[in-house]
DNA sequence: AAAAACACGTGATGC
DNA sequence: TGCATCACGTGTTTT
């Protein structure tokens, strides 16, 4: 008769091995290794044998001791193996050889998920088609190109009109942006214009002030010239 | 008179300090940090100074070993605490409390590279805009929604015509494919669109293909119907 | 008490 | 030789 959590365990076990369960929790994971080694263990420079049943009674106070140690240094093994393992599999992930040591591997690691949590989360704000409502967004991310320039992203939607881009290109010419992405989408008349453009390090708060403005005079000169009214020739409910 | 290195370690510090050289290589900076922290350590439970110019002579060998000994202590002291800085970084950049222990959250971390990985590659692969070649593109990434359907990438440039995105729309609802993302962008009577779609699980691999197959004949029935010649009315240089 | 996680100091290895 | 990294077993703390 077994003690109610190695039930738990072999449960445990057996839907893990089945696929039956998700294992991508690393403490129910340790939990069953350490089941699993302990009744196939490879060496045992210790006198007493730890797993089974037979570790609860019928041991002497040494005995037990020592057997505790064994217990506890395999256990921090398996623990080392575990993390190990991960790094191992970052090493995988990462441009970076396999013979990077822990540190520098962290740190770069560090940076990645940095890069990478920017991008996705700029790439999440980007509405994909052109809005009803004029609107201008300037938003610094707190983000920096690999040559220390800070990048920030600038969007703007009012209705289309042929020398929009053109005025465009001269407002962030005038301020020294450099262009890092552009997307444009017109849609019915209107247009969606998202940049991600970098500053100088020296005219950083200052370039997204100004580009602001310019981006505000360049839309109420918009509509100014022209005030169609917007047809929406499309559906919109392709958006999901 | 010092070690050439020891100069060398001092220039570095020095110009690490002035901000005139970037350190984010970790063996470079434990190189660094060694240097400062023997010229005015907090503690010395062994009998010898190892720091400045004093270790070189003048030291009987056991003097010499715990000098080493200490040294080597103190070292991997600050080669645990680097690796702990990082993680507690990489604790402060995931979603997950301060109390996760190392294993699990590494276990995170591997998880979260590839999933962002897998975003930004996707993204990356987008293209603003439209080219001057008809081309379909249907592919599908190994990624999957949160309830298991399989997700993946069409992309289609061709000459704009105004029934496209209707007949598109119908494609994609005959293929019992949902649209989680989709981008459109125009320019010079050329459009590019890219959708990011989920299938059942059941009928993912035939799906791709129908798909495929049902985008190819949309693109014929485009280029039959009308062989107007493309103007660009916009500049491209825009993207960088 | 008992298991898990962490920090620590040490020996081994490679450059 | 010295220095850096790693794996290891152990002591300590937390749960």
């Amino acid at each position: 008769m077994q003690p109610a959590d190695h039930q738990g365990q072999e449960l445990y076990r057996f839907l893990a091995q089945n696929g039956l369960i998700n294992v991508n929790n690393d403490h129910q994971l340790s939990a069953m290794q350490s089941f699993c080694s302990s009744s196939s263990n490879n060496y045992s420079y210790y006198p007493l044998e730890v797993s089974g049943v037979s570790t609860e009674h019928d041991a002497s106070p040494q005995d037990r001791a020592l057997a505790a140690l064994k217990n506890h240094k395999e256990a921090e093994k398996r623990r080392r193996e575990r993390i190990n393992s991960h790094l191992d599999k970052l090493r995988g992930l990462l441009p970076c050889n396999s013979k990077t040591d822990k540190a520098s591997l962290l740190a770069k690691v560090v940076q990645r998920v940095k890069e990478l949590k920017q991008q996705t989360s700029e790439i999440a704000e980007l509405e994909t088609f052109p809005s009803e409502t004029d609107e201008i967004t300037v938003l610094s991310s707190n983000d920096y190109t690999s040559d220390g320039r800070i990048v920030f992203k600038a969007s703007l939607c009012c209705e289309d009109r042929s020398d929009l881009l053109p005025d465009l290109i001269e407002i962030l010419k005038s301020l020294h942006l450099r262009t890092i992405k552009a997307e444009i989408a017109t849609l019915g008349g209107r247009i969606r214009n998202v940049l991600i453009v970098a500053a100088d390090q020296d005219h950083t708060i200052e370039s997204v002030h100004f580009l602001q403005n310019a981006l505000k005079s360049l839309l109420e000169r918009s509509n100014s010239s022209e005030r169609s009214k917007r047809r929406r020739v499309l559906d919109r409910t392709l958006v999901l």
